[in-house]
DNA sequence: TCCGACACTCTCTTTCAAGTAACTATAGCA
DNA sequence: TGCTATAGTTACTTGAAAGAGAGTGTCGGA
């Protein structure tokens, strides 16, 4: 698939338009489409975190790592740094040393996302207590309602 | 809609400074975990999808909502609504006609979310080629090295 | 009388993502 | 000789999410 072929630079200026207004409303949906499974990869609670993580310490070894990311099993942590790897968020360079040296950072393309993901960060540490609200509120009535 | 009804300036600069800043690091940690619940939660396909249409399209039937989100059954519909609709992201108005009628719409928390969003959105359009390439450069060479 | 529209709701089945825990290789060290 | 550290595999198990598909209640219309 040649994803961007027809997205042209008029679309993604209407697109930065659109993520400072709210709608991003008539593109390609084959492109909504796209975005939607990438975004269905690289949404998940590890990756995030990871990504958190390396966003906010640098450069750093797979068992420091594992101990920033708390819960972790060394299993998912592999298997998501594989993930990010391949989707190149993340660069990791093995030293040829006994016992095994590996560091993994972000790329340029792991740091943007980072920073994308920065407003939704942001969005939930603002609106917590709203949404604990809301909850609060919804289960009330739905006990209210029984 | 009266979205931004209480998100004072004061709010809006701050998270416009950690937007552009990198790591939302040094909060309490208890915060970060809250938020990734919370990210977690909020960061499901069908989440994502119905919120992006609602922003699109502004209140929708039941019915329409489904023909818009393409592939999602009824079950996954009303639960996923439920669950925003608990989270303060949606209103749902009940009219008591018959046959039913019932309109989603996005609340102010739940259109900002979805401008937050956007900037992830916004990401993916961008770089969905960038990733085409790290994943098929990944393959190849794992194809190489194997 | 039966159908259709609408917005669910319920059950059953399958799938798959994630966790646990044990195992690997290698070199230096006691 | 056995122990440790490092960065992983591998096999097994379990739980939760998701999909399929039928059922529900009500009323107006044919």
């Amino acid at each position: 698939m040649r994803a961007l072929a027809n997205f042209t630079t008029a679309e993604i200026e209407r697109a930065k338009r659109y993520a400072s207004a709210i709608p991003p409303a008539d593109l390609d949906p084959r492109i909504g489409a796209l975005v939607n499974e990438l975004i269905g990869r690289v949404a998940d609670k590890w990756t995030m975190m990871i990504l958190e993580t390396l966003a906010e310490q640098g450069e750093l070894r797979f068992t420091r790592l594992s101990e920033f990311v708390k819960g972790i099993s060394q299993k998912m942590l592999t298997q998501t740094l594989r993930n990010m790897e391949r989707d190149g968020l993340v660069i990791c360079t093995v030293h040829p040393v006994v016992p095994p040296k590996v560091e993994y950072r972000l790329t340029g393309l792991g740091l943007r996302l980072g920073s994308a993901f920065c407003g939704v960060w942001v969005w939930a540490a603002e609106n917590l207590d709203h949404v604990e609200k809301a909850r609060q509120l919804f289960d009330g009535k739905a006990k209210a309602g029984s």
